[in-house]
DNA sequence: TTTGATAATGATAATCATTACCAAAAAGGT
DNA sequence: ACCTTTTTGGTAATGATTATCATTATCAAA
């Protein structure tokens, strides 16, 4: 798949493709950080300081939708996205988050165990309170490494 | 314990007892539902019309803080707050919620799996990262019965 | 290539939950 | 009852996100 498979998706949905798009799409393709609306507003705007604000907004609500990305809240009061798996090797994981200085660590250990949890958890509830269940948050809260010492 | 097991311990904390905190502990106490800042306001203000909302939410920090109540973020741009564990025979669960009509569910099952996969999960990610972990989340989004037919 | 219908953009104002501020009122030890 | 300290509640401020709307860009068709 080629650099510009995305295009065509994009195309696909009846979305045109523009200049912020390939720009805000680029930058979050090459990080690994949880970047939120404004971070993303920064960075775009040294190549393309004509950005505003609410077109990262719009652009991000569009990418989540089509699964390019996907949005979390770590509990610092903004919106924060990543690539979504599949896109640049990312893989399915969680989030580990120090609840002192705000490091988020991507893990992707346990997705064995964490998948038959899941599995039995999601037919019980199923069938239990006749749910559909399409998605599912785990996160661990915690001290990092430095923030245990203080 | 009496009714007022928990006046004590917020004595020992050098709290006051207030009307406003009363109240606000009263309601949190009798309702099984998951209650926002504003709705808490609008309950409270029936009995205490004085209620300002400004003490709601510092007392709801406070009451989080003292461990009486647990602050959730559902997604629906509000924090929304239930009585903690062990209180009114409250028991650890976890939250399944209707992405179309936000309805919530408290289920305790699966408690044994959960704790197993939370066990070494943890316990790997403290070695492997470090971290020692306090918390976790865990939350499962879907469709409720009466949301599939539409 | 130019055109034209339509979608996308960006500056600005509006929302809305939550916080900060501060003077007035309440709590609880004396 | 008094006094010191905490708590309260009205109001304004904050900050992320959304709505509005005139201007601009995209792209299929001529």
């Amino acid at each position: 798949m080629g650099e510009r498979w995305w295009h065509r998706k994009f195309r696909g949905c009846g979305y045109r493709l523009t200049v912020p798009r390939e720009v805000i799409f680029t930058v979050l393709s090459k990080t690994s950080k949880h970047l939120s609306a404004e971070e993303i507003y920064i960075e775009v705007h040294k190549t393309y300081p004509a950005i505003g604000l609410t077109t990262i907004y719009r652009t991000l609500e569009l990418l989540v939708e089509m699964g390019f990305i996907l949005k979390f809240d770590f509990g610092d009061k903004r919106a924060r996205y990543e690539l979504a798996e599949g896109l640049q090797g990312k893989q399915h994981h969680h989030h580990l988050l120090c609840t002192d200085c705000g490091k988020i660590i991507d893990y992707t250990d346990f997705a064995k165990e964490e998948k038959e949890l899941l599995g039995q958890t999601e037919k019980g509830l199923s069938e239990k309170f006749n749910f559909k269940i399409t998605n599912h948050l785990i996160q661990f809260y915690g001290l990092c490494s430095k923030c245990q010492k203080k």
